[in-house]
DNA sequence: GATGAATGAGTATTCATTCAT
DNA sequence: TATGAATGAATACTCATTCAT
């Protein structure tokens, strides 16, 4: 029992400390140009064993989005449950979520387009996707859930919450990518912070009643 | 002369031929899977022809953010130069730009993101990385030109005008990624358009003074 | 037309030519450690080249056995057709046609049984396979004509021609199989030819009536 | 001394245990798809164990022949001593002897023919080999005894009587492959019985003197 | 200019084998 | 002895790119 517990906790450790070092290399070097000998590398392992955890490199990079995706939820699981809050503050906390998951994983936003061709797809299982397409939904309704409660207050202009959520969550995503193409294009320094606070107090101003 | 010219219009369709069907090729099936003969069949070239117009693959793609890039500044140039238009009519006239943009090429913001990986910046000649900086540069003025244009009339919330373009710009290519993405994860349908609208009616209402 | 055909004629040439390197190379190494690289070298091409020709390593081999078979039936069709031929005549003529197939390709005799593997059969192309069945009925039937015709003139015992073909050719390639093995093992001699002679002496003997 | 022989016995066991199942699992993929692993599941014990009991997997599979050949040898071994038996009645126990063989081990004999690749025999021990050529020799003699006895009583040709016995060897491993050969190109059923039976009496016959 | 056959470096993936537990 | 996770060398196969025609 205490040894099942154990080796399975060794595994998911493993997976992690893969998961890690193909995040970072992933990064410096972008999907294509990535090796798996490099992840290898970097996470002191042979290649032979990254296929002990993932099936392969596609499902191995879809995992990232799925990491990126369980750890917003854990911050967002928060927010429904409580009653006590007010809607701003918890705008506030939703906000702060996000630059948490920006802190976590700035990069594996772009992962997430490699789900957006089928071929890829293909060389995922279905269990991956099904958990992807669940936590994708599950944090978008999280969100939604914060812009249900302010327009029930009128505080909120009368729209669709889950299409409100859609747009703040283009509004990031979109944000980080656009700034780190100017990061590497224009060799520029790391404007997101600035421009999301501006970002998000414009989304604010604009859903006000 | 004449003879010159016909020439370099032919060399300019070929080229556009050749970014069509790479475009097509790319939106079914994504950048990494997508190889150089798929789109020499496409095209109904042969391998070696597009080289004679491309550089290599990673060219050929850049070229096609390039190519979104005129586009789109075609449609902005002309913004800044009309003097009598309203600032709400230049918004509007922006919005429908944006939406042209994305008929006429709806994926190619992806391929803008190959240009965050180094590695693959090591394979563009400097002209193009030249062009598509001068190019990002210059659709952002054209943008944040509006921006200035309502704050000095007092109409819009005094902030920097380059981070509210970003703001916009992240937020329209924010918004059609993650539509392509839902679109290919959960088969739906295609919404983008009534909730990019509500995306812009939220940043318009936001930069209001 | 003439271009067509003389290109059509010219990739023969390759496939040809690529088999007879995989035969020599097969025959020294075994399937198993015999390297696409190795027969590319031998070939003196490059790896890639042998995949503009086949599939896959698999259809390389099992392309081996169609041309065996390709080149018995040659020897074969005539014999059917021919009525002025004693059938004892033919018998012989039969022998020397098995006798050419292993001065042909000696060794192919055990290509045919990676066929026996359902896995390897995953990785022909259906229309091989159908050729080779084909083939393969072809030959039988061609033998088993002249036993019929045998039979037919009281000359052979009352037994069905399709079992005496199959009884020869599964004399015929044991043979093979076991000269080969005994030369390796024994690192002996080649006795093939005096065994096989007693072989089909005996077999002839057996068959009269 | 109990306890060394018990030890030595259960040592045995596990042996054979493991070449079931390769013998199983080599049936059911071939030998070139057939990986360590799924033997050791076959065989219900870790991968590592089997190294326990063979040295390679050359010569796990090397074995099966020795195997084999250790079942015939122990059929064959009464045949010689034996007086009172007339020469036609040892060709039918002889007979017996091939298709217990054959129901002992149905693929076994493809095995043989990875004995064919000089690559392959560097894997195996010095003794293994040594042990194969004996007991394969042994077989042989044991046939051609049946013969030589049947020459001196006048009631065969005259003939080499190693060359008969390589000759209904051959006459029967060829059969064997041939049969499963077809049995999995046409998916058809299992004819061999009946053709053996065809075999062995031509074969008879064709050596009455 | 256009072709497309040939290239060969590059890489994902496999799997026999080892060894710490 | 038995395990099975880890190894890493080996290799089938791909595909961007070239170049003789």
């Amino acid at each position: 029992m205490g040894i099942q517990e154990r080796k399975e906790r060794e595994r998911e450790q493993r997976r992690q400390q893969i998961m890690v070092a193909a995040l970072r290399v992933f990064s410096a070097k972008g999907f294509n140009k990535s090796t798996m000998e490099d992840i290898a590398t970097e996470a002191e392992l042979s290649p032979g064993t990254l296929y002990l955890y993932f099936r392969n490199k596609d499902e191995l990079f879809a995992s990232l989005s799925l990491r990126m995706l369980q750890f917003l939820n854990i911050r967002l699981e928060k927010l429904g449950k409580d009653r006590n809050l007010s809607v701003k503050k918890k705008y506030q906390i939703l906000k702060q979520a996000l630059y948490d998951v920006y802190d976590f994983d700035p990069l594996v936003l772009i992962n997430m387009f490699h789900l957006q061709s089928s071929e890829t797809l293909k060389n995922l299982s279905d269990e991956l996707i099904e958990e992807i397409k669940a936590l994708s939904r599950k944090s978008l309704r999280a969100m939604a859930g914060i812009f249900d409660e302010g327009i029930k207050q009128k505080l909120f202009i009368e729209r669709h919450p889950t299409a409100m959520a859609d747009s703040l969550w283009a509004l990031f995503s979109g944000m980080v990518l656009w700034e780190e193409s100017k990061k590497i294009i224009d060799g520029g320094k790391d404007y997101l912070k600035p421009t999301l606070d501006l970002a998000f107090e414009i989304f604010w101003r604009g859903i006000q009643a």
